[in-house]
RNA sequence: GCGGGAAUUGCCAAGUCUGGUCAAAGGCGCUGGACUCAGAAUCCAGUCUCGUAGGAGUCCGGGGGUUCAAAUCCCCUUUCCCGCACCA
């Protein structure tokens, strides 16, 4: 046993306090920036995060001790509401924030009082930034990440914000910033944009808003204005519904006259549009009145609807009885309702003439699918609200994915429903008959503050247009150069691309950078984060320089970044000193382009998107990314993570209650890149056992080696040569595993299928001493492979056996490869394959204890009969042609019948092995005998069962019988 | 729905790109043995079916095809998982 927290906590120092991962320019060495996503500064790291931080940090030392100077940085992102929802929530004493704002801080602090006094700071976010950034800074080292911690900063730093006020001029200029309107949830208390940390339940409903058509059917001397999610349907409209016992109005809507339920009119102002109530009735004054249709010179009556919903979008419902299971419903309802008909003075004839009509084709639908569906879900009235809410979706699904309008809809026919929707909804906008508001999916949303949520459209929202000049032309061609790990992902990111249209990039509250061309918004938090891998390379010489954010003006980014202006005058421009431009713009150049991204698949269709998008936007091609690497998600004992589950497990509690080094080996080893990790406790404690025991073993071995005084040159046996040359071809493979950044066949076979071998060697080594010298030449080779994943353990171990530095600086080579010994391995498992092939026959057959093991080796002319088989690469008549020249040898009964076995298993395509069998079992038999038990005789004339007649190259016959 | 991914022997999981060396790695579990008073741990052996000779048969979600040869390539089909925009 060894003391994981003391060896940790000493290399963890040392490294530190030698700046081995500090990493400078040095034009001598081929570089690699690796990169893995910033963590978010409002709450603890979790194993998650830890799965992509612990790979890329062994993919960066992988990467050092290939030889590569490597760069991986690390910074924090605080852009957004997160933090300030943390403030607010402890601000206002919300007893689950404080709850869980404590139990983050009793990570690091056992200290009540204190954790309430840090807790207590939170009501100003900057605190929150800070305790938050400085204890995930604490974490992430005690994992024992390689990181520069020169470069660090936040993404809300003045000198940050500068860097992205560039980077959003840059964009403006390219024409990839435009203007639009855009409807978003709003709390009007708050006077607020409000997301998911805002609203009560944020995180389990449907955010998402609705997108209404309002009809404006001429009636009197205004409209009539029902709303619709399918205007596409107006064609098949045969009448109105409006609700007999609603309030409805008669208002002024930006001037227009329209008659709408009083409840929408507030909905409408708070859509922008200008509202003047004239007049407020109860609805059934309407019924029995008739409006135009806008596509025809049809009139449609207004007719009772029980199920209109007043507080529903304009409280007004147009009917398509022949697609809308509620329509439908409702007038076979009302035409059987004698009694209804009268009340309204409804002519009885006139109501039960409209019928549904028919507009969308539907492949094997010979009815109007309302009724359909209606009859599919037993609808039996428009009360039964469940039943036609399920017909209505399933309705509307088959028509909107399968449907073809009809000849009824003039210049939409056969347009599939899909396409038709939009077409008609730009039509009528355009023509002034529809207007749109928005509704939220989720009814009563409610803000934190209690208040009512509903949609606001923002007139002036800042988007990123992906679709604006050649930028997705250029971020395909990014991808196109880009190496996706595993591969299998690709497509998805060419599908992405190809989807993303329009993005929003700036909100009116939150922390971050202000817009520069529009200081009313503040840059969102995935687009300020899109390039921010290229400040890493410069901000550290901005520090040490004490420039100030003031002098950190667009042209010297453009200098740095795009080798752009002159040097003399933007030195003069910024105050920034000549020589530290070009220190910084000689820095970027060195580092960039990013050589190796690594993160979660989540981020595929967004921030990895926008990270290809945007440097293919801003950068020359020669700075574009060149690699990611993805990992799928971390689920724990096959459940998902989450706060709200209560299994999340924070990197703070890896390190008091794992060690890292085990945390890092079973992370690595839990499950290849592509595939999702489950983390199992039982499973990490075995983990926990295998790496004590090879710290034990190697430690053990290194104490022996000093006791001897045997050079390696002295080993004679076979058996050490075998060890040796199979040892280093594990690490070899083991090494190669790692090119293709397959973690878990590098631990695989470099730790476990090593370790196996070696203590399988151990066992059957004769010379103890040639033994402990073989390890001694093969302990440093294993530990520089292992460092990677376990490198406390192994600089540990590294320092016990005397070597130089750290090992974590150490260049791998070539594992010693002169080792090798093909000739000795081959031979080797030729007699494994003897001693397999005894044990197998001992297993089946019940043989005696006294029995001996008669081995007979090949005969001679079979040998040389495979020669020529291999030679005619299994031809059977050019083998023949062959043999035919020599007729002795067609005399022997067997020979065609050996030519034909060895034909079909293909002898050909197998390694021949020169080897002298009867030598060779002579070289080994006490081997043999020592592992079957049981006495060899070799080649014997004693041939009971006529075995040696059986015996063939390299699979000699046996017999056991006594 | 759209888009992506997956399905392997009790469970987890390699292998699939690049067809043959694949009854198919490794781990867990289970069975037997060693050690032990006993348990835990560790070690050894076995773990699709049949077999008193190193073998044979069947098998990689289901169905079809290509091939001398398919877990692997092609087509169809079923089931499951993930992403879908202002949320980081």
């Amino acid at each position: 046993m060894y003391d994981a927290r003391d060896i940790e906590k000493k290399w963890q120092d040392r490294w530190e306090a030698s700046k081995i991962f500090e990493a400078n320019p040095d034009p001598k060495k081929e570089k690699k920036f690796m990169t893995i996503p910033y963590p978010y500064a409002s709450g603890p790291t979790h194993i998650g995060h830890g799965r992509s931080d612990v790979n890329g940090d062994v993919f960066a030392r992988y990467y050092r001790a290939k030889g590569y100077n490597v760069l991986l940085p690390m910074a924090f992102h605080i852009t957004g509401t997160p933090v300030l929802a943390i403030s607010s929530s402890i601000e206002r004493n919300d007893d689950k924030m404080l709850e869980r704002m404590r139990s983050y801080v009793s990570l690091h602090t056992s200290n009540k009082q204190k954790v309430e006094k840090v807790v207590k700071s939170f009501t100003d976010p900057w605190n929150v930034v800070k305790y938050f950034s400085e204890t995930i800074k604490i974490d992430l080292k005690s994992i024992g990440m390689s990181i520069d911690w020169r470069r660090e900063f936040t993404t809300g730093d003045k000198l940050y914000n500068k860097f992205i006020e560039w980077q959003f001029l840059k964009m403006k200029n390219e024409g990839y910033i435009e203007k639009g309107n855009y409807p978003i949830l709003f709390c009007p208390r708050c006077n607020n944009a409000v997301g998911e940390d805002d609203i009560a339940n944020g995180d389990e409903l449907d955010l998402n808003i609705n997108e209404f058509t309002c009809i404006k059917f001429p009636f009197e001397d205004g409209f009539l204005v029902p709303a619709t999610l399918r205007p596409e349907t107006i064609f098949g409209a045969t009448n109105l519904w409006i609700n007999p016992k609603g309030i409805y109005v008669y208002a002024l809507v930006n001037g227009e006259k329209w008659i709408i339920s009083d409840e929408a009119t507030s909905l409408l102002r708070t859509q922008g549009k200008n509202i003047e109530i004239l007049e407020k009735f109860e609805g059934k004054n309407l019924i029995g009145k008739k409006v135009k249709a806008i596509h025809n010179n049809a009139e449609l009556p207004i007719l009772p609807g029980t199920f209109v919903d007043t507080s529903t979008a304009t409280g007004v419902v147009y009917s398509v009885p022949g697609h809308a299971p509620y329509d439908y419903i409702a007038l076979i309802d009302l035409q059987k309702n004698d009694k209804l008909l009268n009340q309204f003075h409804l002519s009885k004839n006139e109501i039960s003439e409209i019928q549904p009509i028919n507009i969308i084709e539907l492949k094997e639908f010979d009815d109007f699918p309302a009724k359909i569906y209606c009859e599919k879900f037993e609808v039996q009235s428009q009360d039964d609200k469940e039943k036609l809410d399920k017909a209505t979706v399933a309705n509307y699904k088959n028509e909107f994915y399968n449907g073809f309008l009809n000849e009824k809809c003039g210049k939409y026919n056969q347009k599939p429903v899909q396409e038709a929707v939009k077409l008609v909804i730009n039509d009528l906008i355009q023509d002034g008959q529809a207007a749109k508001i928005y509704i939220p999916i989720t009814r009563a949303l409610k803000c934190r503050c209690g208040e009512k949520i509903f949609v606001t459209i923002l007139q002036d929202q800042w988007f990123l247009n992906f679709n604006a000049a050649d930028w997705k032309k250029k971020a395909l061609e990014c991808l196109n150069r880009l190496e996706i790990i595993p591969k299998k992902y690709r497509q998805n990111f060419v599908n992405v691309f190809h989807w993303l249209e329009k993005r929003p990039c700036a909100r009116k509250r939150g922390l971050g950078t202000k817009l520069p061309f529009d200081k009313n918004w503040i840059i969102e938090s995935l687009s300020d984060s899109t390039i921010y891998m290229s400040f890493y390379t410069i901000i550290h010489i901005i520090n040490r320089n004490k420039i100030e954010a003031d002098q950190l003006i667009p042209e010297v980014f453009d200098f740095v970044f795009l080798e752009k202006g002159d040097v003399i005058k933007i030195s003069q421009l910024s105050e920034i000193p000549k020589n530290v431009l070009s220190e910084m713009r000689e820095e970027f150049s060195y580092w960039y382009p990013v050589d190796h991204r690594h993160t979660a698949i989540m981020h595929i269709s967004n921030h990895l998107s926008f990270y290809i998008f945007h440097h293919a936007g801003i950068f020359p091609e020669k700075y574009w990314p060149r690699m990611i690497t993805l990992i799928e998600p971390l689920i724990v004992e096959g459940q998902k993570m989450g706060k709200s589950k209560g299994n999340l497990i924070s990197l703070a509690e890896i390190r008091e209650k794992y060690s890292t080094d085990l945390f890092r080996f079973y992370i690595s080893h839990g499950a290849d890149l592509g595939v999702s990790m489950d983390w199992r406790e039982k499973k990490i404690q075995s983990v926990s056992s295998h790496i004590d025991k090879f710290y034990s073993f190697v430690k053990d071995n290194i104490t022996k080696s000093k006791e001897i005084d045997l050079k390696i040159e002295d080993i004679e046996s076979d058996y050490s040569k075998l060890i040796l040359s199979k040892m280093i071809k594990s690490f070899m493979n083991a090494a190669n595993a790692l090119k293709n950044f397959n973690l878990r066949k590098y631990l695989q076979i470099g730790f476990y299928e090593t370790f196996n071998l070696i203590q399988e060697f151990k066992k059957n080594a004769e010379n103890e001493s040639e033994f402990i010298v073989v390890l001694s030449i093969l302990i440093p080779d294993w530990l520089k492979l292992l460092s990677l994943t376990i490198p406390h353990v192994c600089e540990e171990l590294w320092e016990y056996a005397g070597m130089e530095g750290f090992v974590s600086n150490t260049l791998w080579g070539d594992f010693n490869e002169k080792y090798i010994d093909q000739d000795i391995e081959n031979e080797y498992d030729y007699i494994s394959n003897i001693i397999k092939d005894i044990l197998n026959i001992q297993k089946i057959a019940k043989t005696q204890n006294n029995d001996k093991i008669f081995i007979y080796t090949s005969p001679r002319w079979k040998i040389d009969a495979l020669k020529i088989i291999i030679s005619k690469k299994g031809d059977f008549d050019l083998i023949l042609t062959e043999f035919k020249k020599n007729s002795e040898v067609m005399k022997n009964k067997q020979l065609i019948p050996f030519i034909k076995a060895q034909i079909k298993n293909r002898v050909w395509e197998t390694t021949y092995q020169d080897i002298e069998e009867e030598e060779l079992i002579k070289k080994f038999i006490n081997l043999i005998e020592k592992r079957v038990g049981r006495p060899i005789v070799l080649n014997s004339s004693c041939d009971p069962t006529g075995k040696a007649l059986k015996a063939n190259p390299f699979k000699p016959a046996i017999y056991i019988g006594d």
